[in-house]
Order: structure tokens, then sequence, then C-alpha cells
DNA sequence: CTCATTGCAAATAATTTGCATGTAA
DNA sequence: TTACATGCAAATTATTTGCAATGAG
């Protein structure tokens, strides 16, 4: 019921994965299976240390070094895509390859909010083309300050007396 | 000769450090104006490494931590803005609260080309309406293959052979 | 004189890597 | 059996911080 007009479904994931595996060479072991599993079933913006806790809870000796090498390899495989917002923290989040959605930032409250706008793709594709690029992926982020946090910003009356 | 259009100018960003210094009781020294000056003459994407360099070029007794403690300072004070390409190091651009350029990045060469394009940020103006945010700042990245390693890949054929 | 600032080195934090052992294929 | 994969701990990398000495106001 999440129905996204274009984006990728879960299966087509799981093919892609398996034959980049496939022509790499790599192995299918439990422990990616796992970690596999983990993240489709939380794909937005994890980080390693949340996807540690959730594997560890099916698996407690899964190490941390595995799950950093299986999610480089979902990048690599074209599944998953790194994300560096403002902390220190590398996230990851489903490629997604046609749903592109962006990201709408507090600076105040660090939440994160997702939209999509397909006007924005259109004139990305635009810019691209007048300087020759063939675009493989993009990041569009905007950082402000979101409803809740101005209100707060505008009412801090009981603080100020 | 440079002359973007609404781009706010050097004296400006110095007029904003002055007044941030000055509200927050903070002193003007040498090294701090080395680096400033240094962060000027070249304010696009530079590294602390880079601007560590040069500014040793000048005064070769200054530390890192120096560098890194003012750098953040720019950015407090609205004068520079943190950045976080795929590399694992975080540059330094100037805020230019105007004239809000982008980038284009070659997932190849690591080439990066700036654009100007209003029309996004238009769009932007609206996205943020609809959910209510304040905008403070924004980062639009096209990742990509440019030009010249699409000839690159299309013409390997010496090592086809 | 007082308190912010500096440089250094040590401390953190996130991620990567070497290696002996385990394990798909 | 033959590599690839794993877990651990040690290594790396980028950045931060404690502190004694220095310097701005």
């Amino acid at each position: 019921m999440t129905g996204s007009t274009t984006s990728i479904d879960r299966e087509q994931f799981r093919q892609m994965l398996e034959s980049f595996m496939a022509k790499k060479g790599l192995r299918s072991t439990k422990q990616r299976e796992h970690i596999v599993e983990a993240f489709f079933a939380q794909p937005d913006h994890v980080s390693i240390e949340e996807l540690l806790a959730r594997v560890r809870e099916r698996d407690s000796s899964i190490g941390y070094a595995t799950v950093y090498r299986t999610l480089k390899l979902l990048a690599e495989s074209g599944v998953a895509n790194e994300r560096k917002f403002g902390d220190g923290l590398t996230r990851y989040e489903l490629a997604d390859g046609d749903a592109h959605h962006d990201h709408l930032i507090c600076v105040e409250c660090k939440r994160i909010v997702e939209f999509e706008e397909p006007r924005v793709e259109a004139l990305q594709e635009e810019i691209a083309a007048r300087h020759g690029f063939v675009i493989r992926s993009h990041k569009h982020e905007m950082y402000g300050v979101c409803p809740e946090c101005q209100a707060k910003a505008k009412a801090p009356a009981a603080k100020m007396a």
C-alpha cells in the first residue's frame, strides 16, 4: 500500500544483488542474508550501528566489520546508496532507481522529511545534458527549520520571563 | 570580472565575521587572519589540508587544529558552508548566500563542475512551503559521468582487442 | 591582568584491514 | 578441496580536545 509509482520492488533488488554476486564470484552466507533482510525491512537512511543492532537480534555473533562489508557490497551492486548528512555517520538507503525521493532536513530537531518532485528531475536532466554528463544518481537536500521548531522558536515566553 | 549576479562580496563577508566575533567576544589573531585570507583566496570546496598547506606558506608555525577551529568558526558565522562529497574529507566553500551554485560530480575522474539554475531554486521554495519549512541552505549534487570519461569508456579499442 | 587562543600531542570516532579460522560451492 | 567470508583486534583516517604557554584587549 505504499505504492510509489515507478519504484523497483524487493524481488528486483534481490535479483540485482544475486546477479552481481554471481558475476563477481561472491558467496551467499547466512550473515549476508540476515543483513540484507534487515536492510530491506528498514530501508530508510539506516546507519551501520542501527543495522548491526537489528541484525544481532537474529544472530548475536555477527561482527560489525561484516555489516560494513556487506553494506558496501549492497552499494556496489546498486541496491543501496550511501548518504552522508551532517552528523558523522554514513547512512544507507534503497537505491530506488526511479522514485527519486529527496530530503528536507530540520536543522533544529534533525527530523528528515522525504519528498518527490518530478519537475526537479526534469531540470536535472536538462542541466546534465547542458554539461554533457550522463547522470547516475543525485542528492538533493534542503536544510531548514520545520514548522514545529518554528513554533517553538516563536513562543519561548516561559523561558524568557 | 567574475561578476555573478547577486553574490555577496568579500567586504560583506568580513563584516559578517567581524560582527559575529564581536557578539561572541572572540579575538582577532594573526593566525585567524591568515586562514581567513587563504580561504577567501581559494573559496571553492577546499579541504582542511589544502588550506593548511597554503596558510603555512605564510606562517609555517600554524597548527592544523587551528585551521579546523577557524573553519568551524567561519561556518558558524555564516561565512562558510561545510560540504561532504564522497571522499572522507570535509570541504568548505563560501556561503554565497544568494548565488546558489550546485555541483555536478564525475564519478570516474572526480571532477567537480558547478552550475546555477534559478528554476531549481524556485521549485525548492515551493517544496519547502508545501512542508512548512523555512530553508536555510541546500545541497544539490548530481553524480554521473562527464563527457571526457564517456569518451574514454567508449574507445578502449586497444584494450578490448 | 584576564581570558581567549594556540600548538602540540593524546584522545575520539568512524571505518578499514590483517589474519587465523570457518564454510559455501 | 579451494577460495571466499567471518570475527576479532589492531590499524588507519579524519577530527576533536586537554593543557600549558602565549597573546589580544
